[in-house]
Formats: C-alpha cells, structure tokens, sequence
DNA sequence: GATAAAATACCATTTACGTCA
DNA sequence: TATGACGTAAATGGTATTTTA
C-alpha cells in the first residue's frame, strides 16, 4: 500500500510559499549550525520538534524533514566508506596471515620429513602472534562521530543503540544506530 | 479479536541547483 | 566567460509500522 509519498510530497508542496517547482536555497551558516547541533543530539525528530525547530530556523518542516533524512544518509554513506576500509584491511591482514602460515605448513613438513638434528637443539616453532585486530573488533560495532568524523568505538555504538529510540506517534519505529555525541564526547 | 485501509515515518534513488576550480 | 565536478536541497517512489474504522 502507498500513501507515503502522496502525504509528503504533498506537504511540501502544501508549506510551498509558492506553487512552483523547486526552488532550492541553500542554507545559511547558523541554519545549517543549528541543525547540525540537534542532529547531534538526535537524529530524527519528532513531529513537535520538527515544527519548533523550523519555526526557530524559519524555515519549512519539510525542509528541516528533509535536512535530517540527507543528513542522515550522508551519515551512513560515511559509516559505509569507513566499514569498507576496515574490511579492507581485514583482507589484507588475513592475507599476509595466510602466507605466514603457509610458510610454517612448509617448514614443518620439511622438518618431519627430514633426518633428526645431531644436538638437542630441535626445531621450536616459532611463537603463536598476537591476536590479530580484526578479531577483537568487530566491524559493525564501527561507528562514526558526525561532529569529528572520527571512528567509534563498540562501547559508544551499544550505548547508542540502547539510549535512542524516541518517536511520537506512528510509523516505523526507530532502530537507527547513528551516533550519540554524549556517548562519544570525551573521544572528541 | 481479526482485518483492511489510512496515516505516518523513513529510506534509496534521482533530479536539479549553487559553488568553485 | 564557459564548463565540468562536486556537494546538497528537494522530489519521487517504495517499504515497514502503527492507528483506526
């Protein structure tokens, strides 16, 4: 069933100063500040918040609707882009892992099949390496701060995870795992 | 209580505009 | 000045969930 599109959609048209096609403006500096400040704070909002925060931006609701949901997806496509490096390098450490080990496959085959040392001094393999990263962290517990950009850590996501989740009214409910600047301050 | 339709929120994608090198 | 690349505001079409009759 479809009705989503027709309401919003016609929303905006309906907040339209005027009623022709777009018109796109963009921001100023401290409209554009503001709404970074709540996104921090949250990144939806609620019908009333949305209301309040276009009034004080004298801006539209749906134009504050919008910011938030491009907003949000910029959000994401930078979640997507640090989760890509991260499994990149995943790669590339498992890897060099693999030769490593396919080198001690090597020496230890040559020692079994070869004639017993005249000393004592046997053949010690050689230490098992630390653990490597990518096994003590998991990528999707990688999160990004949208203030500074910078990585999170698995504590600031699970906080994250369990502190969200207010919305009035219907509609899907929020299980959005963005970052939350005051899970995430002291990192900053 | 079960159910279909309506309402709402959100997302992915696309379009179009503003800016800058 | 013209232009192409890029960032982003806005539009569109879709799904998921909640409310309501």
């Amino acid at each position: 069933m479809w009705a989503g599109g027709v309401s919003s959609t016609a929303a905006g048209r309906d907040d339209d100063d005027d009623g022709s096609t777009r018109k796109k403006l963009r921001l100023t500096k401290e409209q554009s500040a503001l709404l970074e400040d709540r996104f921090r704070e949250h990144s939806t909002l609620n019908p009333k918040q949305k209301v309040a925060l276009a009034k004080q931006l004298n801006l539209r609701p749906r134009q504050v609707e919008v910011w938030f949901q491009n907003r949000r997806a910029r959000t994401k496509l930078k979640q997507t882009e640090v989760d890509c490096e991260f499994l990149k390098r995943c790669c590339e450490t498992l890897t060099e892992e693999n030769r490593r080990l396919q080198r001690e496959l090597q020496e230890l085959r040559a020692l079994k099949f070869a004639p017993p040392p005249p000393s004592s001094a046997a053949h010690q393999p050689s230490p098992a390496p630390p653990a490597p990263f990518y096994m003590q962290l998991p990528a999707a517990t990688l999160t990004i701060c949208p203030s500074c950009e910078r990585v999170g850590g698995p504590a600031s996501a699970a906080k994250v995870a369990a502190a969200d989740g207010t919305k009035a009214g219907p509609g899907r409910t929020t299980t959005h795992h963005f970052f939350n600047p005051f899970t995430h301050s002291a990192a900053c």
